[in-house]
DNA sequence: AACACGGTTGACCATCTAGTCAAGATTGTT
DNA sequence: AACAATCTTGACTAGATGGTCAACCGTGTT
């Protein structure tokens, strides 16, 4: 019976999360009502509250989920040693999750933007870790001199900003494309550009 | 009579405006309220409404001098004709900006973030006929050979991206910083990160 | 001193919204 | 069929908030 019913639950709150993280994304935290949320996953609004307590736990939810995925593109990351390999696995990954969850990533930003007051504690665990390890990461490459000597924090920056841009500037993006989304290729060749400018800017110089 | 009291008017709206740019990069729009932007401006509420019509007259106020200051910038870049120079003094200026308005910043993503309900105008004016002479200017450096065969949209993007980044996930980064402000040797090791990996990504290869 | 005009302000209102609740509908199990 | 657990939902409440307004203040002009 339990587990019968658990199907309804995790469909339910799929829907829930799923235009939760599409409303938070266009109208920000206070901006998005319950109402509209109920409205975008076709369920009357009470039903939201049987599912999440309150609209600050559903938020938390939706952050926690792109959270999720967004380190999940660290391991396309880790596993290599060639930095110019890892460097663009990294990248095109980040602009596939740009273009597949451009309401995640906004959820993302507009949390970040007010300084965090949801999850904090993610960005001082979490994310903190991740970036050290990172970090050595890129300190051991410019060791071996496979990079120049560069400050690794404002690489691993240059690369969240460049990538996350597309999600997050999206519009502003559209409008100069003159209002039409970015093509297929328009896509591929601004991540082979992000990566080959990245790459070139930091690959050692020839010697001459 | 009426110069005697102008200093009156504009001291306040002054005040005002400052109030509302923190306030709004702070809580967004709808989080935001009049109250806390009166608080912040040391004004009662119904003086705000003696100003400024609506909240959303003031938010229209605030983004659009921000944008002002946003294409500012641009000088810096338009009267130079090697693109070393001119990205330089560009890249550099777009910090300063993030360093010295962040809060402006915070206030125009979160707008773009939503779809620009508020400014479209000036996307589809003022922002698309800005862009279109920065590309004309980029792709006559690379007709020039002076740098690589780039389509320029795309490193506008990385520019802005780049920049921009620190002011609107300053407080990611803070607290990737140990919890510190950037110090001012951080911000300039920043910026010549930020310059000298995206100048070498662009500039020629070595003929070797 | 009287006046007028811009500026100031507390109290008020209509509306919106997160959250509650209790009654009712579904559904799997026995 | 009877049941119990889960899910559904319209109606309601308390509080917050944008905006209004009418009375009031300050100051320069006559």
């Amino acid at each position: 019976m339990k587990a019968a019913k658990a199907h309804i639950r995790a469909e339910n709150e799929r829907l829930i999360l799923e235009a939760g993280e599409r409303i938070f994304a266009q109208h920000g935290f206070r901006g998005a009502t319950m109402q509209m949320i109920a409205d975008q996953a076709g369920l009357p609004k009470a039903n939201l509250h049987y599912y999440f307590d309150s609209k600050e736990k559903l938020y938390r939810c939706v952050v926690e989920k792109i959270f999720e995925i967004w380190l999940q593109a660290a391991s396309s990351f880790e596993n290599l040693d060639e930095p110019k390999e890892a460097l663009k696995l990294y990248i095109y990954e980040k602009m596939k999750i740009s273009r597949r969850h451009p309401y995640g990533s906004k959820v993302w930003a507009n949390e970040v933007m007010q300084g965090a007051p949801i999850i904090q504690d993610f960005l001082e665990t979490q994310l903190r870790s991740w970036t050290d390890g990172r970090i050595e990461s890129i300190q051991a490459w410019i060791a071996a001199g496979k990079i120049r000597s560069v400050e690794p924090r404002w690489v691993m920056y240059m690369i969240w900003a460049t990538t996350q841009h597309y999600a997050d500037f999206g519009h502003q993006i559209e409008t100069l494309n003159a209002d039409a989304p970015l093509s297929e290729a328009q896509w591929e060749a601004a991540s082979e550009t992000v990566f080959e400018v990245i790459w070139n800017g930091l690959a050692p110089k020839q010697s001459l």
